[in-house]
RNA sequence: AGGAGCGUAGCUCAAAGGUAGAGCACUGGGUUGUGGUCCCAGUUGCUGCGGGUUCGAUUCCCGUCGCUCCUCCCA
């Protein structure tokens, strides 16, 4: 094989489609539920839109995206997430001017160049909802509420919920001092990484998998015990909040996220029934992020959710009903004058909606039954020389094996007749 | 970027330093124009690519390309 796609980027084939569908479609039909209209943002943005809204210190932006320049000297970035496309668009349509709180959904592909594995490619999708507009922690709680509603309204049931609350830009502030002075002892424990993340991000060792470190940190200061009175009362009326919608959650004090806009409450939601990639959905508050964009201060909330790893479970998932090519009728001619004839009919057919197919193969009669049956095809119409000589059309009943002879000007008629009596 | 594994028929997978196999699928026949089950027969391969060792390599070695999983982080 001379031909690839490129390393990451795969194709939906034919085979998955019918997994994508009903993900899209529960996003699709959910989202309006809880009041979200839907927005598309371009595929890529200038890259100072990601850098500046991802945060220069992200994993994201330091070594994944695709970036290039265009012909016309600008750097380009293909987004590596939307939530910083949506807040721009927002505040590039003054959104702000037309309605006090905007809930908006989004679905479509991101890119981000990093080593493919089960779960993750360069290119994937991802749909999410942002509400930009209020601070009540009751819309946190929406927003947990709506995440884990699709899961579950596509069957899985087997999901968790981690929760954490990162508080505002002061609280974080007073924490990181207090982790690096509580990590500056065991500096040289911890990985090379997190040495370098000590300077950098020191949040981000929080979320380091490494055993050495994960063990330092985990008897070192939680942030959730240096939120301002604001931050620790909006926290704990979101999980109050959660309680009454019934979600459960687990709280998770090294839960920081891998994006510099988020505030306040964080949360994922993982599956272990997912390789090394377990995340299904991420999200939280972003208080912060119109106003970094120019706008003035506007509370945010939102989440994202990857649909591959959504379609890997559903496909390990007994029960998901998925709607396969299958046929009404099949017909099935046999020579060059009922092929004529034929596909007028099958015209006709289609016309009224029949799902309807002829040979293209050169099939025997024998092979065309077949064929018909293979896609499950409720009636198969034969039309031969002999029907044809008496203006007529054999119509056999696929699941009997009952055949009727009919007048060819019958045909579509006793066709839906012969459907409907199903 | 680093580590591990895998590339054999359309698909799933065997084999073994000495003529490359099975199941499924496909085609034909049993049924001169009748599907599903059954029986019989048939088609299918640059064994990823390049080099080396060898009388002989699909098998062993080296390289390369591709895929997969893992580390890190995340959707």
């Amino acid at each position: 094989m001379k031909y690839y796609a490129p390393k990451g980027l795969n194709d939906i084939t034919p085979d998955d489609m019918p997994y994508w569908h009903a993900v899209e479609s529960e996003v699709r039909a959910t989202m309006p539920v809880y009041g979200y209209e839907e927005i598309r943002t371009p595929m890529m943005e200038k890259t100072e839109v990601f850098a500046r809204g991802v945060g220069e210190e992200t994993d994201v932006v330091e070594k994944e995206m695709y970036t290039f320049d265009d012909k016309g000297g600008r750097s380009m970035t293909l987004r590596p997430e939307n939530t910083a496309s949506v807040v721009r668009a927002y505040l590039e349509h003054k959104y702000y001017g037309k309605e006090e709180l905007s809930k908006w959904y989004y679905l479509g592909p991101m890119f981000r160049y990093e080593a493919p594995q089960k779960g993750r490619s360069r290119q994937f999708h991802q749909y999410g909802a942002e509400a930009i507009g209020s601070n009540d922690p009751a819309l946190d709680a929406e927003m947990i509420n709506l995440a884990t509603d699709i899961l579950t309204s596509l069957g899985l049931n087997e999901v968790g919920l981690s929760l954490n609350s990162i508080g505002c830009p002061d609280d974080r502030e007073e924490y990181i001092e207090e982790l690096v002075e509580y990590l500056n002892p065991f500096k040289e424990e911890l990985c090379e990484d997190c040495q370098a993340r000590l300077e950098t991000n020191p949040l981000r060792i929080l979320d380091c998998k490494n055993q050495a470190c994960s063990s330092i940190v985990e008897d070192g200061p939680e942030i959730t015990d240096y939120l301002c009175s604001e931050c620790r009362d909006h926290f704990k009326n979101v999980k109050k909040y959660l309680d009454q919608l019934n979600l459960s959650y687990t709280m998770d004090p090294n839960l920081v996220r891998g994006l510099d806009y988020y505030t306040k409450t964080v949360f994922e939601v993982f599956s272990s029934d997912l390789g090394a990639q377990d995340a299904l959905v991420g999200g939280g508050r972003y208080d912060g992020l119109v106003e970094l964009f120019g706008g003035d201060p506007t509370p945010a909330v939102g989440f994202a959710g990857g649909i591959e790893r959504l379609v890997l479970l559903l496909e390990e998932l007994e029960g998901v009903e998925l709607k396969k090519r299958e046929l009404d009728v099949y017909l099935a001619t046999l020579d060059r004058e009922t092929k004529r004839r034929g596909l007028k009919l099958v015209q006709r057919l289609r016309n009224s909606g029949f799902k309807t197919e002829i040979d293209y193969l050169e099939k025997s009669l024998q092979g065309q039954l077949g064929y018909a049956d293979r896609y499950g095809a409720d009636v198969t119409a034969i039309l031969g020389p002999q029907e044809l000589s008496e203006d007529e059309i054999t119509l056999r009943d696929m699941e009997t094996g009952e055949q009727t002879l009919v007048p060819l000007s019958d045909f579509t008629e006793k066709v839906k007749n012969l459907l409907e009596s199903e």
